[in-house]
DNA sequence: CCACCTTATGACATTCCGTGTCATGATGGC
DNA sequence: GCCATCATGACACGGAATGTCATAAGGTGG
């Protein structure tokens, strides 16, 4: 696909995750990251619409992984269970992204201008989710566009919960157990 | 108090949302708010951290209002109980406001970079609960923090759905009705 | 009434972010 | 081999955001 290097984006990511690690966000400048990755400034901001964005390249097809996998479950699953299925199933791939995750998450975590943009990819990973319920609701499990984004608000609210408690866990305790622990506490929060 | 004009944040936020309405939020500088509201640039960085904080002037006192109120609930009312009457008590002087708050909401809609920042306003409400969730905590009532992070979490879902549907109903609609509608709604998932 | 301190603002300089535009070189189809 | 395509380089430029010093307004204590 494509010719020069294919992996532009991903030298810029690591260059950059290097440097902050080196000297924090604020006194990281995307020169700097261009030049450590040999590329200029304005191609950086061709593969990232800015500063911020080069730390959630992963992001980017997880929203249409987990509709993909919504989309991919029977119809007559109702739309809770296919919200826990869906979720379980695209989520099972990062078992081998723990570590990396971690590193990026404490970059994150250490700064509100990424933390704010954490939230509007999750807001996006929402919206995903409920147009996705929208398009397998079906005569019988029907959903409303309004139920689906409530859906789609607890489903993320469950699933940035598990990745949270997966992430401070033991290094090899399945992601699937959190999700389903995370399931468990909202419910017990309105059940008996 | 202040000694000068004492509104100048407010004379800054309301040349921002002139502004915006009638050119877009891109295409309106920094120097033009602060020149309609007869201030330099400068100033303008003195009061909001940057150009698109001054659109959130009004949720600054937010989290404490809704920290104070949790406060000030008998040490008896179960956690979820508390959230209810919590949010239905710090949200009651939102009523008067109906009208700036739908135009202002209009404003962050349009445009990502503001949506992001009102995430995380809501993430640091949130926070604000949880803190406040825990600092209420009592032998027989007690919350954990994690507990206390997820009813913050489900909390300002509630209250982002309440708000929303509220804004979009008829305008004499009482936000509590809309509170006790979302507080429904999220039960009836997880219930009978 | 006057020196003094505090504080909001103005004025200026500077760095970096982000974008528009055109040129260049590599690639692949035909 | 010619040409269309696309990633990148090079350059220019406006705006965001910050550091620093100066100034004016007001309050305070003598």
């Amino acid at each position: 696909m494509t010719r020069w290097a294919p992996d532009a984006a991903l030298r810029l990511e690591a260059a950059a995750l290097d440097l902050v690690a080196e000297q924090g966000y604020a006194a990281t400048t995307v020169p700097q990251i261009t030049h450590r990755a040999g590329l200029t400034t304005r191609t950086f901001f061709r593969h990232f619409a800015d500063k911020r964005d080069v730390f959630f390249l992963r992001d980017r097809e997880f929203p249409r992984v987990v509709a993909a996998a919504l989309e991919g479950l029977p119809a007559e699953t109702a739309p809770l269970a296919a919200l826990q299925q869906g979720l379980e199933r695209a989520t099972s791939p990062l078992a081998q992204w723990r570590e990396p995750i971690l590193r990026r998450r404490a970059v994150i975590r250490a700064e509100d201008q990424l933390r704010e943009r954490e939230l509007l990819k999750s807001g996006h990973l929402a919206d995903a989710i409920a147009e996705a319920l929208v398009a397998r609701s079906r005569p019988g499990t029907e959903v409303t566009p309004a139920e689906a984004r409530l859906l789609a608000s607890v489903a993320v609210l469950v699933f940035d919960r598990a990745l949270d408690s997966w992430l401070d866990g033991p290094p090899l305790s399945p992601l699937s157990a959190h999700l389903a622990d995370a399931w468990r506490d909202l419910a017990a929060l309105f059940g008996p």
